[in-house]
DNA sequence: ATCACTGTTGACAACGTTGTCAGTACGCTG
DNA sequence: CAGCGTACTGACAACGTTGTCAACAGTGAT
């Protein structure tokens, strides 16, 4: 910027005010301005400015997994909406483990990003606090954090009851629960939903047909349930990832899977599903965070988001 | 910092010097000095660092859309390069838009990363040669962009070539090939490939049996194709999208598919497909990007990655 | 006692930007 | 011509950090 001022014959804060397109400066004075600007190929210092005065422009963004396609889409969400209010997304892939989530949570504080949406790992949360009472604003998608910030969610219980529901309305009577690890809040949830549907339509609760774990030992927990002596009629998967494990495994229960999923309606049977909105989920976090940032005041939002059945036939075999 | 070097009696930069690690501080002091930093809740401003040091310690990554696995696949490939060298990604989707790519690019330079991992939508990046020149690094990922630097490719021509030959070892004469748009690089690659393959076995170029376009466009090109007069008994996709497209039709042509996509084996048949490796992709264009941040010199690197034809029944159906 | 040396600490400038305030030149009014 | 307002421009400090260099106290050698 000081050569650019050199170079066009004028103060260092002219050239500052024709970049901030700052009224109140001669058009020819701009004009030169602009020129030395392109000659010199200049470009502002985003990082002097942040310094000065303390908004990036940037949010923080940590998932779980950007590979998985439930989260790209909810981070393209975010993306869409950054984007729209000028702000820059850097985003990190914390594998569901808390250590990670906590360093990329405070890299990203470090450099200063505005706010944060968080697919929380971890259930604590405090080394948040100082950041929060600084001014970055934070906000929890898809699970709760450690703390009382706004936070977005599905209906978890409520889609898991649904689909089991619909396995019973079907004639099911041994239905099978087949999810991720219970310690995952959405999990938790997806096995009440399961509980709950059981309890309602008078069913009892069979530990013997529940398998918690990551989605690699759903197969093989899918196979010794089948091969046991009161086999389940039924599954109920608890992740979109789970659904195709069971899926490879060959057997062909009827089956409900929580999350939707690419191509589910062109296998045969179409596979049913209790079907979450990533991308409605994704954009409903962000946009809470930038109305924070605008300043809304307030106590913490919690905003539930609904699912939706899509049955495609693998839900619909008679029990 | 100001207040943490009151709060613990010590000058500015003996705290920085305790932040930093840096040797010739007395243990006590340090302790004070932490001490003071975990009470006051302080961390760096990352933003401050980087105007004096000009290292940001993050990179920025601009592909088509996260949202497309192949692309998450490649993201997530890339983060995690990125955080072994102790980077963050900054990243956007430009959605085919070479403005929008204009705006991430310049948008990531003013926030001085030290390099770009570029998925090139455009063709022209002489926008970048000012920003190359004040130091920051760029490797474009997928396809070549439009200045000599370092670039990641596949092998778009020889996997097109080896999967119609595949089609045609199996006895199909008439193939058609439904690709992405003719100005995408790979598209054109891979259109390439398709007619060596028919020359090479003596076949004829059929105009009527090319469709290229948006994926949307896909199905009723092929569509069109089936209920002309001279009918193609196999398809080529250039593309996973398309290939998915060309699926959704209900048609099943003998088929094979650029790119690999998750349950294309559980579909029936199993869809036979040119795979090629998102996350090689990325993780050698990250590591190249690496090299040169960490003054790597020498005249830019084209790396091109092998495919792999994986049959799974529909490109072995006889002709 | 003097000196060189080590280990520890601090003062200060600089990075590139912007906010504040003061200044200059001009034209207009009375 | 004085006084005033308007339009434009610039000098300077400050943001939070780190690199440079100087200062100080203590130690051991001369």
């Amino acid at each position: 910027m000081k050569d650019v001022a050199e170079a066009a014959g004028v103060a260092l804060k002219t050239v500052s005010r024709v970049v901030n397109e700052e009224p109140g400066v001669n058009p020819a004075t701009a004009a030169r301005v602009t020129a030395a600007i392109e000659r010199l190929g200049y470009r502002r210092n985003e990082s002097a400015r942040v310094l000065r005065q303390g908004r990036t422009a940037t949010i923080g963004l940590v998932i779980e997994d950007v590979a998985d396609p439930f989260y790209s889409g909810l981070s393209r969400a975010v993306e869409d909406v950054a984007l729209r209010h000028g702000s820059l997304v850097l985003s990190g892939s914390s594998g569901e483990d808390p250590r990670r989530e906590r360093e990329l949570i405070l890299a990203f504080c470090s450099r200063r990003v505005d706010g944060l949406v968080i697919v929380p790992a971890g259930t604590d949360h405090d080394y948040l606090r100082p950041e929060l009472d600084a001014g970055i604003a934070a906000v929890f998608a898809d699970r709760p954090g450690g703390l009382d910030a706004d936070t977005v969610l599905c209906d978890n219980a409520g889609g898991a009851h649904a689909g089991v529901s619909h396995l019973i309305r079907h004639g099911h009577r041994r239905i099978a629960f087949i999810g991720d690890s219970a310690s995952i809040f959405t999990a938790g949830e997806r096995l009440h939903g399961y509980r709950r549907a059981l309890r309602e339509a008078g069913l009892s609760f069979d530990p013997s047909l529940v398998a918690t774990g990551p989605a690699e030992q759903a197969g093989p927990a899918l196979n010794r349930m089948l091969s046991g002596d009161a086999p389940p009629t039924a599954v109920f998967t608890g992740n979109g990832r789970i659904t195709v494990a069971v899926l490879r495994t060959g057997h062909r229960p009827a089956l409900v899977g929580f999350d939707d999923f690419e191509l589910a309606d062109l296998l045969v049977p179409g596979v049913t599903v209790v079907a979450q909105d990533p991308v409605r989920l994704g954009r409903t976090a962000a946009e809470l965070l930038f109305r924070r940032l605008s300043g809304e005041q307030g106590t913490p939002e919690r905003v539930e988001l609904p699912t939706r059945l899509i049955p495609r036939g693998s839900g619909e075999l008679p029990g």
